[in-house]
RNA sequence: GCCGGUGUAGCUCAGACUGGCUAGAGCGAUUCCUUCGUAAGGAAUAGGUCGAGGGUUCAAAUCCCUCCACCGGCUCCA
């Protein structure tokens, strides 16, 4: 949000002013220690207006205001100021006796450092008269924040660095730097990214943007805010199957699906406190006469049913899971990337609520093989990171190593000095993209407030406790499963995506549309039955151009049909898996296609049967 | 959010620095011809508020200002 106290500035010739009549109650105007007019010749006019939020800090907005000040003023060369309080460059005004204070003390500290300073009076309406100079710097404007820039730069510099380093399965452990070179390639990017701070590929693009446009997956929308994608049926097709993925992954594990609202009232103080957490990056908005919130996650919804329950301590752990289409994060414009950083996106979202700590150690790490499944079922390699407290990590270091044992992979630790999140542990799987860069997806950490915060409590019989409660995302967000699947392909000879999540698994391209489509037909059917995403491609072009077609559509299987295959028994089948032709039979070609989507989710085809029939999305 | 780059036909791009004929090309689309056996057959036609708004000028896609979007870098990613 655009916050904190606005500054107008005018270098003038002049500034006059006059007050006419109080704007308000008797008390909220100024009377004393300020003129009721004044004139000031070679001038800065201020035009100041104190926000709401700045109430919170009065004394680090006068710093910072400060700073502005002596900043303008050493540009234009001028050691002349008038503060004048004008309201109407406000969004969300101050109370007026901080608006007041605020000003005071500007005048003052600017005395102090012996400016010539004339005060407006607060709380009247004023004639007045300016005179701009007009030249390029003579009108400026300025936001400030009421953090102090000390005061932040401080907290950075209390948050000692993070200690890290590399743990192999057995235990051994090293200092992740000297560790690198013994890793596996994608943990050394993960490492040169993560704690090296080394731009991989700098000025590159990712590959998947170009990809998500070209094959039609998923598109911007000028008539969105930045960061709200629009999905076409192929790239839909693709998001809804991995959203099945997901669901049923989780629900056989044994989350239990609800759906919750994506919106919260910030006068309810949990809310507010751990909204507060996530600083600006929220789209905010009044609803009548409420302020509201949209979600960042599922966390509100799943707690707010978690306090409302009677849980006991059998029902533990207690896992309530949802898809959350949508979550949102205002992250700042030049953060937002394609399918990677999106201010709209889905997010499968698991909170379990646990016994105790030895529970929840426990369903973390169960909880974390589960994302390592997702590696498996996807494709796509990740690399382990355990972040957690120092205070955690001297207390479970055992636990760790087990951990890691489990995994089956070396995994990156963090180990933060202090506790600054909600969370005291988490692990967190990161892909690591085309350029080198990390793909942050799936991730589970215990969080050891919330329970106390949003008042959720389970009974043994006769007392009740705050559980320690995981937060657990399997896949990561889904969009992001997309960038890191679409960044794969970007590494391979053959670009393709597996055959469940390919939008056309099988495609006939009849050599003569009129005389071989009905034979198509005959085995799309048979293949249809099987519940496999077949078109035929009955387009009067040469068959050529539709065999470039079926490559450039990254069609898993593709089939010419002739004559020779109405009268034969086998197909020649195009496998570009392996970019080879192979004579199949129909029923063979039915079984191996079969094999390829196993038991993963299968959605029936999003566009039509014939390619002749599809409409062209975005021009491509 | 800050700094830099980019924005021209549905898509990919030329033209911009140095203002000046009717803003071009390829792909795609439409129509016609071709009836084709493993990566793009031929021809014709249509298609443009040159991102939006303002300004300078006799004249702006071209120069200036503001805004928007995209890309990169910073920051950020609970």
């Amino acid at each position: 949000m655009d916050c904190g106290m606005r500054l107008l500035f005018i270098h003038s010739d002049h500034l006059e002013f006059e007050a006419r009549e109080k704007a308000g109650p008797d008390s909220l105007a100024e009377t004393e220690g300020v003129p009721m007019e004044g004139r000031m010749e070679e001038c800065v006019t201020a035009f100041i207006s104190v926000e709401s939020d700045d109430e919170e800090d009065v004394e680090g907005v006068v710093e910072n205001a400060l700073t502005e000040l002596r900043d303008v003023t050493g540009q234009l060369n001028t050691q002349n100021v008038v503060l004048y309080p004008y309201a109407h460059l406000s969004e969300d005004l101050a109370s007026p006796d901080a608006a007041k204070q605020v000003m005071q003390d500007l005048e003052t500290e600017l005395e102090a450092e012996s400016y010539e300073v004339l005060r407006a009076p607060f709380g009247w309406y004023k004639s007045f008269e300016v005179s701009c100079k007009g030249h390029p710097l003579s009108e400026l404007s300025r936001h400030v924040a009421h953090h102090r820039d000390e005061e932040k730069d401080e907290e950075e510099l209390d948050r000692e660095p993070s200690d890290w380093k590399v743990m192999h399965p057995g235990g051994e452990t090293d200092d992740a730097v000297t560790a690198k070179a013994d890793t596996s390639e994608d943990m050394q990017a993960f490492i040169e990214d993560e704690v090296e701070d080394v731009v991989a590929s700098p000025g590159e693009e990712p590959p998947h943007l170009q990809i998500m446009k070209e094959k039609e997956l998923v598109g911007y929308d000028d008539l969105s805010d930045v960061g709200n994608l629009r999905f076409y049926p192929r790239g839909k097709l693709i998001r809804d199957a991995l959203m099945d993925y997901v669901n049923d992954l989780v629900v056989d594990y044994g989350g239990m699906p609800v759906e919750t609202p994506i919106m919260y009232d910030l006068g309810a103080r949990c809310i507010d406190e751990h909204a507060g957490k996530f600083g600006e990056r929220q789209y905010r908005f009044e609803s009548g006469d409420r302020r509201m919130m949209l979600r960042f996650a599922a966390c509100f919804g799943q707690f707010s049913i978690m306090r409302d329950m009677h849980i006991s301590e059998n029902d533990l752990p207690l896992r309530i899971y949802e898809m959350s289409t949508y979550s949102f994060r205002r992250e700042q414009k030049g953060e937002v990337t394609g399918l990677k950083r999106l201010r709209a996106f889905t997010m499968p979202d698991m909170h379990t609520a646990t016994g105790d700590m030895d529970q929840a150690r426990e369903e973390l790490m169960k909880q974390a093989k589960l994302a390592l499944q997702t590696s498996e079922d996807l494709d796509i390699n990740y690399e382990p990171a355990i972040r957690m407290t120092r205070e955690f990590y001297e207390e479970n270091e055992a636990w760790v190593e087990e951990v890691v044992d489990e995994l089956g992979k070396s995994a990156l630790l963090e180990i933060i000095p202090e506790r600054h999140h909600y969370w005291s542990a988490k692990i967190d799987f990161a892909a690591i993209d085309g350029l080198g860069r990390p793909i942050e997806n799936p991730t589970v950490q215990i969080d050891v407030e919330s329970a106390e915060r949003f008042d959720i409590e389970y009974t043994d019989g006769t007392d009740q406790h705050h559980p320690p409660i995981l937060h657990y995302s399997p896949s990561g967000g889904i969009e992001r499963v997309m960038a890191a699947l679409l960044e794969q392909t970007a590494t391979m000879d053959t670009p393709q995506l597996p055959t469940w999540l390919s939008p056309t698994q099988v495609r006939f391209i009849p050599v003569r549309p009129d005389q071989h489509t009905d034979y198509c037909d005959e085995l799309a059917d048979d293949l249809e039955a099987a519940d496999i995403r077949v078109d035929i491609d009955d387009r009067d072009e040469s068959v050529g151009k539709r065999i470039a077609g079926a490559e450039t559509d990254w069609v898993p299987y593709y089939i010419i049909v002739g004559g020779d295959e109405i009268e034969g028994e086998t197909l020649g089948v195009n496998v570009r898996a392996d970019d080879e032709e192979l004579d199949m039979t129909p029923a063979e070609l039915k079984e191996t296609v079969r094999e390829d989507i196993a038991d993963l989710p299968q959605q029936a085809r999003y566009l039509p049967r014939y390619v002749s029939d599809h409409p062209n999305f975005t021009g491509n």
